[in-house]
Formats: C-alpha cells, structure tokens, sequence
DNA sequence: CAGTGAGCGAGCTTCCGCTTGACTT
C-alpha cells in the first residue's frame, strides 16, 4: 500500500477517486509543528534559556524549537497508524513553501523506514496526479529552510514589539508584520480623511429630448448632456480634485464654477440656441476578469452579495468540501477557495468552452489563460471555480441553501464568463455648441449601446443602453430656429430636439472611502503582504484587540489602533512600512535559491549589522526609554483653550484636559469614535464629568446623593457615593444628561422593578432597562418592551404572557417517532442549521444532509452520538465565538 | 441585561500560515 498524504482532507477525498486499489490517502491537516506558543509550551529542558519565550535560539544559529500543538497530535496518531501497513509514503503536500515545509516536518515527526517521495500537483485531475506521480522527486531543503526562515522572522517580529506595547499602551496588545501593515493602512486612510478638505464646484445639467413628431403622440425620450467647456476653457470636474486631499489638482486650463458662474451659463443656454458639434462614434471593448482568487472571491462577495469576508470563506468551505447530492454521494462543488492563482487546469477550459459553444454558440466562446499580477504569488491551487460547470447555479437550487447557491452562482458565473467573448459596446458622443461672447459654451451627452453583450450575457450588467437620437453636425437643437438640415441623400432625416431643461448643479469632493474588509483584503494583496489563507483572520484579529471596530460596513481605528500605529511609525519605522513585506520576500526567494545564508540574513534582522547597523532587539532597546505613553491631541477646549487629550487607560479610554497630572478627565463612551470626537464634545464629556461630582439632589427615602454621569457606556445615573457600592442605572438610548432631573433618576435607579412571582414556579418577575431596552424577565427568559413606560407600569400578568411565548421553532421535517417512547423526532431549523430533537438531546445533522430524507434510524444514530459526546464532554472548551458572544 | 479610567501584585498577554474540528439550537 501506497500511502499519500494531503493537507486537507477534502483534497484527499478527491483525489481517492484517481487513485487505485493500492493507494490510500491521509490528511496532515494543516501544519503539525510549530513553534511554541507560550514558554510553558517549550521542552523543559530548555526553559531556562534566556530566549526561551522566543521559541528560537537567538543566542545560537536562530535554530527553531519544535513542538507539537495539541490539535495536531490525533492527525499524527492517525498518519503514524496508516504509515505502519504501508510500503511506501507520498508526500503529495501543496507545492508552495509551506507546502513543501509541511513535508518536511511530516518525515522529521513520522521518521518513516520505508520509501518516501515527494510529488506536486496543482490542479487535481486524474492526468495532473498520474503525471505527478510519474515525476516523484526529494524535498527541497532549502525552500524548507526559507520557510523557516519566515515563520523565525514573523515570531521575532511578533514577540520582540507586543512586549513593547503592553509596556506603552495597554497589555495584551499585538504587533506583527502582517497585522501592523494592515492597521497601519486603516488608520492613515482616516487620517487622510481627517485632513481632506471638501471643495465645491458646480456643474451644468441638460435635459435634451427627442420632440415628438406632430400628429404622434408618444413618450418623449429624454436624454441628459453636460457643460463641459466654457469660456475656452475646461469645466472641472471631481477628476480634477485630488483624491487625497480634495483641493484641486493643477488649474491648468480647467475652471471651477461657483455658483454664480453655474448659474450665469445655464441662464445663458437656456436662452439661446444650440447647435450639434462634433458626432463620433467609437466601439470599445470590455474584457472579462480573470476567475476568482480568495481575494477577489471576497471582494465581489462584498460588494454583490454584501457578504462579509468571513461569511464568504465559510462558505467556500461548505462548497469546496461539498454537499449531499442525493445517495450520499458528497461531491465538492469549487475547487480550492484558498488560492492567489487565476490559472485554470487544461481539463476545467476543455469543459467551460464545450458548455459555452453548446448553450450559447461559439461566437461566444474565447479560451483565455490569465496571467497571476501578484509577485508574491505561489501558485499551488488553481483559480476558484465550480468542479463542473455542467453543474449550473439553477441545477443546484433546492440543493443548496440561500447563501450557498448565491455565493456559487457567483463563482459559476465569474469562471464561465472568463471564457467568453469581449462584449462590443458602441459610444456616441455627441458635443452641442452653444453661442455665448467670446469662446460659447459646449455640452456634450454621451449614448452607449451594447452591440454583442459577449461574457456579459453570463457575467450579466446593470448598465442600460442610452440611445441618442440621430443628430447631424451643424443642426440646430431647441429655440424656434429650423430645426432640420438636409441629410445627405438616402439617410434618414435628422431628430428634432427640444431643450427641457438646463441647470446648474452643486457639487462636492468627498474624501476617499474607509476601507470595507474587502477593499482592506484587496489592498494587502496588491502590497503583497499576508496569504490567502491569513486575510480573513488577520481582520478578525484587527477586531479582537480592538484597533478596528466595522461600522456600517467599513473599518474605523479605534483610538488604542491610532496609538499603536502612531507608536510604531514613529519608533519602528522600517517595521511597519508597507514594503517590509516585499523585503522579506525577496531575501527568501534568495535562501530557497542558496544565495543568502538564513542564520546571516536572521542575525542581521534581529542582531543588527556587522557595520553596526542595528537589529530589531537592539532598536527595541534604545527607542524604549524614548517612547511616550501615548496620548491623542483632539483640539484646544473651545472655553479654557486648554489642550484636549485622548489616553489609554487600563481598561478604558479616557479624555483629558490639560497635561497636568491633576487636570480633570472624563471615561470616553466606548461607542465615541474618532469620527464623532470634536473638541465641543470632548469639552462637553470633560464638563460633564466634572458637574457629575455635584449631586443632582438626594433620595428623600435613603437619604443618599444623585448624580448624573457618564462612564463607557454612557451616561448614567448613580444613588450613593462611590465607595459605597452605588446602584446605577444608564439612561435610556437617546437622552441626553441634561434632561435628568431628579424624579427621572429616582425612577430610573428604582428599577428592576419585581412584579411578583410566577404562581407556576415560584420564580421572581421583574421589569427593568437593559443594554437592548427595557425588558421583562423570569429566570433566564428575557423579553424586550417596546416602550420604557412599560417597565414601569406592565403588570405581573402582562409580563407572564410575554413571557410564555415562545420564540418560534420552524419545524422542517419529521424523522418519526422514538421506538420506546413514543416521542416524535422532529427536526427544526436552528442557528447552526437544522437538528433534530428527541425533546432532551439536539443533535445536528451532518453539514449538506438533507432534512427531508433522515429516517429514524440515522436520527436516532445522531442522538446517541451527540448524547455520548454531552456525557464525555463535560470539560469540552469554549470556543471563540462563545466567549466573544458573551463578553457582548 | 452589568458596568462606570480601581485597588495589591504574580503571572500572563503576543506572531504568521497551513488546516478543520466540536460546540452552541
């Protein structure tokens, strides 16, 4: 038996199907060593080394320590069991660097005594892999070494500046080479913003329309033309405005119309005739885009189907490792989803070209092979797309769910029209003349019409042709002149236009966008920096340690994201520039080629230079002493000019005013980004804070002091002194600290109000104002009110008949009924798909199984599973998305 | 659905790039 082993087993599934008898075929799943996490990690026998936090020998040959993650261990007890009854090992791991390092950890680990070879493919057809086994040949050392090399840099990387910002900004805070390029992009692009001024410049609009012949009646088919000289000169346009800085960019020629101007020309038009200039008419030709990458897979998600980058790899995911297809034959529906290749296997253009020239006829076919752009690229997938382009969105429908099919339309489409003819798209230009002192003023209007819509017939298009009306050079448009010349003999005569309407129009430059995540991925591809199977989590990580919230779509920096990219900049320049990535590129291409040595090119990043040049530890050291606790300048407080500050507490970020060690500071509300953040408000917050140590009055029947404050989650009030264990209580969203009196407070600290007790179960009822709203609750039920009065006036019998109702349960199949108790199996739809339920144990059922068609006996085969696995897994972890769900 | 720049202070946090679990209902 021949043993090959892949990195996913879902690749391995595949490629089974070309492989024979003698064959078998294993997953490493992934890496399975690495460095060590934590120093508790590293062998003990190391651990008293100076670098041992390190995980690599900075004092030596920057040798790597190598452990095991306990995630991998059951992957290497399965490979070791396959290795033990077979005759020979194929390492058939991506051909790429990790690839081929993946490889060589596998033999350090396995330390195989029978045969091993290595083998390569890139796409996976019977052809690729027979032609690959044919051709075996030795893991290349030196990528292996390069690899290394990369993994040793980014942990000194990571592990030398983190430190630097848990003693500078806040603990807990990360630094990497790939994770600071991104944020470092996110925070100057609001910076840009900040910066940008808007400037106004006016635009001329006209309505034209074709008049309707006499005795016809009809619609009249408007058409829109624009001022684009006057006065001999050029009529600025946003193009003209620099995108940056939004002032203009070089007045050469162009002028910018105020107003006045604006309206002084469209007054002028209005009143005289018009007469057709220049007609031209030019094809152009649009090309489809190459098949999809991870990266652009994730932008089109983004920008069509409004999905995020995450939700689009999951489902690339459920694609790639496929769907029940009915008789439990699973087929993966895209080919690998993690890929920087738009190159398509010789089997994926034969069967794309018979399905286009079959449906759609050859004029519609072109075979295209898409060069990669990106340098950095390593090529071991193919390009995104469906396994079969025989299986068409619609085939799929019912098969897939929502998001799925939406997701695989999109990939199905991008790769089919990537072999399609260019559409022909016929513009008509059209510049009227308009008579007006010296120079006149010219308008143009522009029609365009599609004359072969080629791969947009697949790729499809929201463009409307714009159809112009037949005009002939020298006609007069609009006012009562003669409106036809004659047409040269045999045309037809020339339209009759009417001018409906002329306008002036108000403009402004905006700045340029905040990233999305998508436009974030799209930018680190285009430098190069972080892989396609990185860029997902790199943005999650820009969201976990807060330097980035999403709002509304796009990436805003946090104010502890500007301190760290500010810190950084400043101190670690050559670190966080947006090249660093294409450096380092660079030198590993030269270790994999044997040019440079590895420990000389590690020495001199981390060690510095033989001409004294320093490295990254000894920078780290002599910036340290330099480094200030960062604080933000927000502006002058518009009453006491004293200077407004933005500092990083512990736990929260907070406001201060003046730099003295006793100026007044105030908690900034964590939903209070940089955006938002003016002087006044700040001022205002810092005031506020300030009035808040005065009570607002004192509760008649404790005796104790109100007072009105504002903390992270916004104002609040508060009954008692501080050190007195004060209750508190936010006021509703929306209102505003000085609308408070002290009959609001009152009433608001006297919630939760207890209603009474269920008569049921004896268990409390209360009302109350919680961070969703004002709500009823019963244990762990809650039920949101629609008004805060009602937490105040609802009665306990209300609240119980809110309370009972329960959330509603969708059921989407029946498996039958339990053979011993009777109880019915239904199955429902829950928020991780559906599962079925015997009313004590859920169980889900397996990814792409069909609700419809599980029998009995498999539901209650999942039952017991999923009870055995409730019973053993009691110390089962908390995943991530548990834990961020609850600290929300 | 609680909290409001905490407080002692020891021990800990952190990187990038390959992969997919089990786990929520």
């Amino acid at each position: 038996m021949k043993l090959v082993i892949v990195e996913s087993p879902a690749k391995g599934k595949t490629i089974e199907r070309f492989l024979g008898r003698d064959y078998e075929v294993a997953a490493s799943f992934g890496h399975i060593r690495d460095l060590p996490r934590t120093a508790k990690e590293i062998p003990a026998r190391l651990r008293s080394q100076p670098w041992a936090r390190l995980g690599v020998d900075v004092d030596g040959d920057f040798e790597p320590v190598y452990v095991i993650p306990p995630e991998s261990k059951k992957h290497i007890a399965a490979l070791r069991r396959k290795v033990r009854t077979a005759d020979e090992i194929i390492l058939a791991t991506d051909e790429d660097r990790e690839g081929e390092s993946i490889s060589w950890h596998l033999l350090e680990v396995l330390k195989p005594r029978i045969p091993v070879q290595r083998i390569a493919f890139h796409e996976i057809t019977s052809s690729a892999i027979r032609a690959a086994l044919a051709d075996p040949r030795k893991v290349d050392g030196q990528l292996v070494r390069a690899q290394e090399t990369r993994r040793v840099l980014d942990r000194l990387f990571g592990y030398s500046l983190s430190p630097v910002l848990w003693k500078k900004v806040r603990a807990g805070l990360s630094a990497g080479r790939v994770q600071s390029a991104a944020l470092r992009l996110v925070v100057e692009r609001e910076e840009e913003r900040q910066r940008f001024r808007s400037s106004g410049y006016w635009a001329v609009k006209a309505t034209l329309a074709e008049a309707v012949p006499a005795g016809r009646n009809g619609e009249e088919a408007g058409f829109a033309a624009d001022l684009i000289r006057t006065g001999g000169k050029t009529v600025a346009t946003a193009k003209n405005f620099d995108a940056r800085t939004g002032a203009l960019r070089r007045s050469g020629g162009v002028v910018v119309l105020d107003e006045s101007a604006a309206t002084r020309v469209a007054r002028e038009a209005a009143a005289r005739p018009w007469r057709v200039g220049r007609v031209e008419e030019k094809e152009s030709r649009r090309r489809p885009a190459p098949p999809f990458i991870t990266s652009t897979l994730q932008q089109a998600a983004s920008s069509k189907l409004r999905l995020t980058p995450r939700r689009t790899m999951r489902l690339a995911q459920q694609l790639y490792e496929g769907v029940d297809l009915g008789g439990g034959d699973r087929q993966g529906l895209i080919t690998y989803m993690r890929t920087d290749s738009v190159s398509l296997s010789q089997a994926a253009l034969a069967e794309t070209a018979g399905f286009i020239r079959e449906k759609l006829g050859t004029s519609y076919h072109q075979r295209r092979q898409f060069a990669t752009r990106s340098r950095t690229a390593q090529e071991a997938h193919e390009a995104i797309r469906p396994t079969s382009v025989r299986r068409t969105p619609e085939s799929l429908r019912g098969t897939l769910d929502a998001d799925q099919l939406k997701l695989y339309g999109l990939i199905w489409r991008r790769a089919v029209a990537s072999q399609m003819a260019d559409a022909r798209i016929a513009r008509t230009i059209i510049e009227f003349r308009v008579d007006a002192g010296e120079h006149g003023h010219t308008f143009r209007s522009v029609g365009t019409v599609v004359r072969f819509d080629g791969f947009l017939r697949v790729w499809g298009t929201r463009r409307e042709d714009v159809i112009l009306p037949r005009l002939v050079e020298g006609q007069t448009v609009g006012g009562d002149g003669p409106a036809l010349v004659n047409p040269p003999s045999g045309e037809e005569p020339a339209a009759r236009i009417d001018i409906v309407e002329v306008k002036p129009v108000g403009n402004r430059t905006q700045p340029r966008s905040r990233f999305s995540e998508a436009t974030l991925v799209r930018k680190l591809e285009e430098e190069g920096i972080g892989r396609p199977s990185t860029y997902e989590p790199t943005l999650a990580k820009l969201r976990e340690r807060n330097y980035a919230i999403r709002k509304k779509g796009v990436l805003v920096p946090t104010y502890v994201g500007l301190c760290v990219t500010h810190l950084l900049r400043d101190h670690f320049p050559h670190y966080v520039d947006l090249r660093f990535t294409a450096g380092m590129e660079d030198a590993l291409d030269r270790i994999a080629g044997g040019s440079v040595d590895h420990v000389r090119f590690l020495s001199k990043f981390f060690r510095g230079d033989d001409d004294g040049a320093p490295g990254l530890e000894r920078r780290i050291e002599e910036e340290l002493p330099r480094i200030d606790y960062p604080a933000l300048a927000v502006g002058d407080d518009p009453a006491t000019g004293d200077p407004l500050l933005v500092r990083i507490g512990r736990q929260h970020v907070f406001l201060q005013r003046g730099k003295e060690k006793d100026s007044p500071r105030a908690t900034l509300p964590v939903d209070l980004l940089i955006d938002e953040l003016t002087p006044e408000k700040a001022s205002e917050l810092i005031e506020l804070r300030l009035r808040g140590r005065t009570p607002l009055g004192r509760d008649p029947d404790a005796g104790l002091n109100v007072y009105v404050r504002t903390g992270p989650f916004g104002p609040y009030v508060q009954l008692g002194e501080d050190d007195a264990e004060p209750r508190r209580a936010s006021l509703p969203k929306g209102m505003s600290p000085e609308q408070v009196d002290l009959a609001f407070a009152l009433r608001l600290l006297s919630l939760p109000r207890v209603l009474g007790k269920d008569p049921g179960t004896g268990q409390q009822v209360k009302a109350g104002l919680g961070r969703y709203g004002p709500y009823v609750n019963r244990a762990k039920t809650y039920r949101n009110l629609d008004s805060l009065e009602r937490a105040f006036d609802i009665t306990l019998e209300d609240a119980l008949a809110l309370l009972d109702v329960r959330p509603g349960r969708t059921v989407l199949a029946v498996a039958g009924r339990h053979p011993e108790t009777d109880e019915p199996l239904n199955i429902y739809r829950g928020r991780y798909g559906p599962y079925v339920t015997d009313g004590k144990v859920n169980a889900s059922l397996p990814r792409g199984r069909s609700p419809e068609s599980l029998g009995v006996d498999e539901a209650l085969d999942l039952l017991a599973r999923a009870a055995a696995r409730k019973a053993t897994g009691k110390g089962a972890r908390r995943t991530r998305a548990v834990r961020t769900r609850r600290r929300r």
